[in-house]
DNA sequence: GCCAACGTTGGC
DNA sequence: GCCAACGTTGGC
């Protein structure tokens, strides 16, 4: 584990080549939401469909027990819930090239108030998450105390 | 639905 | 190895 990220430091706040542990993982709704993955319950679901090499580099990085949230792009545009991996990053069986990656998540809780993009920018102390620096990074690290900052302002016990 | 930003591809 | 063309993402 603690692949390279080629090159790249990982997260402000963080050393290079280290991550907090924690993650934002993207999805448009209406193709899988928040309600789906609750509804795959303890089996998780493979996170499948990614295809960039950062996004990649990144799920390598993750680790069994790892936390991210749930955030619903396009449609929504908000932080909805809380996730684990519960798989190491492992071949995405719908990937022909195998080049490409995905972890297994399943849904720990939902934020009790969802967490909006435009709440996100509006907070001082959120200025540098990867989600306004680099939108279209479909999955990202999260810095431990911008993970602090977005489960109080979603009504939930950082864990 | 539009389009800016970003990433990838392929010709040279 | 450069860079123009193209495709995709996701905010607006």
């Amino acid at each position: 584990m603690a692949t390279k990220t080629a090159g790249r430091k990982t997260n402000p706040g963080d050393g290079p080549g280290t991550t907090s542990g924690y993650w934002l993982l993207k999805s448009e709704p209406d193709v899988f939401s928040w309600s789906d993955l609750v509804a795959k319950g303890e089996m998780g679901e493979p996170w499948t469909g990614v295809r960039n090499y950062q996004a990649r580099n990144y799920m390598r990085a993750m680790n069994v027990g790892d936390r991210g949230f749930f955030y619903h792009s396009n449609e929504g545009r908000e932080a909805v819930g809380i996730l684990e991996v519960i798989a190491a990053a492992h071949p995405d069986q719908t990937d022909d090239t195998g080049k490409w990656e995905c972890v297994d998540v399943k849904a720990v809780v939902p934020l009790a108030k969802p967490v909006s993009l435009d709440a996100i920018k509006a907070n001082p102390k959120l200025a540098g998450m990867v989600l306004t620096t680099n939108s279209r990074l479909s999955v990202q690290p999260v810095a431990a105390q911008e993970w602090a900052e977005i489960c109080r302002m979603g009504g939930v016990k950082a864990r």
